[in-house]
DNA sequence: TTTGCCAATGTAAGCGCTTACAAGGCGATT
DNA sequence: AATCGCCTTGTAAGCGCTTACATTGGCAAA
């Protein structure tokens, strides 16, 4: 195999006879070359086996269609899935993703912005709305064009997502409903990660509106595993009274933690109940299948795609896209077991 | 927000009152710059928030410590697993990772793989084995050095993976040791997926061995998801002799089954066993726990990371580099049922 | 035939950066 | 005091491409 070093356009021009100018336009502008010249140079194309090289085109052309996204981490089913949409609607519109992971680290996420800005990204997908001001500045000085997922954006930031608070609040009502009292949370790990934050405090919010004590509230923070799900949840029903139903900050918390009261002989929902948030597809598949919030996070993805490209194109458009989620009511969610002292 | 212009090199290089080769160096060199100079240079980066452009500098350097990834859908716990560790080992050693999509489609394979070598990727990340030969001549042509993942390489061709029909062969044995005679299968779409092709043909070639007749299996393909699982499963009971055992070309499709399998009023594993392959998260989760081959794909992605960068630094290296998968007994396995004819 | 215009192509100047090479300055050596 | 050599910095030539502008040729209109 010849190791050839890749050819130029000014190898395609000189095999097809013609400027580089005709070649670069044979390429970007079919309509301004005449067509036996075209065919030429076509021909010089296939025969090199030619590829223009992103670098020099950036460069001359100051500009690369292409988008950056920083999400915390890849192995997330949520993320996976906005993102591949998010990366579909892109694909449509000639433009290509770059796609960067933080885990979940606001200086690493920073980084990352920095080194996507170099690589010539004409604008970013961010995840939530939490971050250093610095991070917010560096963009606004660039004037880079940006669209926050998967929560609200503060100010007037641009956003495409959901008020988790209001959600979790949602959900927490619903327990309440139930004529659960004794309520305890599994949460995702809150330290730089305002979606998990806010759920806890829309869980604790709706609380206090019913007149409870929200302080009072246990709260178990767990990463993102079946296995510490569970493991939370053996601790919570540690705690004095035991809770009756308990609020998990996502699906896969949830799930570990219905496994595990099985595992106990606590049967779910008529011992204990158990909520989820997301509605990722084992939501359903679960046995009690979970009650949960179903949060459309393709659609999330592909609205966030049309938003930034519109920023992108300088097009107006609706900068705060609210997105709809729901509660879906399933088996894990029951009514309150009776007390002996109700 | 003043929408400046990104600050260039020359731009630093004018405040800092010193030539532009002095920044470039400072950047990259410190070494070769003295104290004094070094700190007015750095003040002028921090002063005007300047970010190196990467067209710039990949065009002057002729190196972008950049390597690419194509994978079929990051919608799949076991890639999006596996290409994070990729990551993070190739964040270790300073080098960025492009991540593309081809969604199952060869030539849509081919179209990124133009894209990450024209964006001057300086190695590649390839899943499995099966693409069109031009596919392989491009590459070769270019001397772009890549890696296989996820399953054997054929000729010379640098792997990173184990053998899929080898493992789905082993499984299978252990379905026919438990005294399965009637199996069947459901596969992973086989079409541009040569790991779930090798899959259902690892299982026919253990068949075989045994003396059974391979063609005689009932194969039912579906798409990566629980419900799809679930509906071949009960397609899968209509045939006749109704199977004992079905093995899962992977453990979605087989946490599918299992679900409908107890929907059916069918107990697993007493009345049919069903296995899987890959050992995602949830196959312990499930009950009854799910009989599965284990493969370690966090070690395949770090493993692939090794062996692309030193075959980029054309450093002597092992190209093929097979993975230890392992089969991992548990409950959805069990003896074949008494048959009234046995 | 001459003129004018337009379509097709060529010329050449960068885009922001790296890096051979040149130049300058200073201390050490003789 | 003269010379050498090294350390620091500057000069300038591209890297592969796009694109404004110049040039050419052909054809239609006069």
């Amino acid at each position: 195999m010849k190791d050839s070093p890749r050819p130029t356009l000014s190898d395609v021009a000189r095999v097809a006879g013609v400027s580089t100018a005709t070649v670069s336009r044979c390429l970007n502008e079919p309509g301004l070359v005449v067509q036996a010249t075209r065919e030429r140079v076509l021909r010089a194309v296939e025969e090199l086996g030619y590829t223009p090289d992103f670098s020099g085109r950036a460069l001359a052309s100051r500009r690369t269609n292409t988008v950056g996204a920083v999400i915390p981490t890849m192995e997330n089913a949520i993320f996976a899935r906005g993102i591949q949409a998010f990366q579909e609607a892109l694909t449509g519109a000639g433009v290509t993703l770059l796609v960067a992971s933080s885990g979940y680290d606001p200086e690493q996420e920073a980084q990352q912005i920095q080194t996507l800005i170099g690589r010539g990204a004409d604008g970013l997908l961010l995840i939530g709305a939490a971050r250093p001001a610095s991070t917010y500045d560096l963009l606004k000085r660039r004037g880079m064009p940006f669209v926050l997922a998967w929560n609200l954006g503060a100010g007037d930031d641009p956003f495409v997502g959901f008020d988790n608070a209001d959600a979790a609040a949602r959900i927490t009502r619903k327990v309440l409903e139930m004529g659960h009292r004794e309520i305890g949370m599994i949460a995702g790990v809150t330290a730089m990660n305002d979606r998990a934050a806010d759920r806890v405090r829309g869980v604790r919010n709706a609380l206090r509106d019913a007149g409870l004590d929200a302080d009072a509230l246990p709260v178990i923070e767990a990463p993102y595993s079946f296995e510490d799900g569970s493991r939370a949840f053996e601790a919570l029903m540690q705690h004095s009274p035991r809770p009756t139903a308990v609020i998990c900050g996502n699906d896969v918390l949830a799930v570990g933690a219905i496994k595990r009261a099985k595992a106990m002989g606590l049967a779910v929902p008529e011992d204990v109940s158990i909520t989820g948030f997301d509605d990722i597809d084992i939501a359903s598949f679960v046995t009690p299948a979970l009650t949960t919030i179903h949060v459309p996070h393709r659609r999330m993805g592909t609205a966030a795609a049309q938003l930034l490209l519109q920023l992108i194109a300088g097009e107006q458009a609706r900068r705060r896209v609210e997105i709809d989620v729901e509660l879906r009511m399933r088996g894990s969610l029951g009514p309150a077991p009776q007390t002996t002292t109700g």
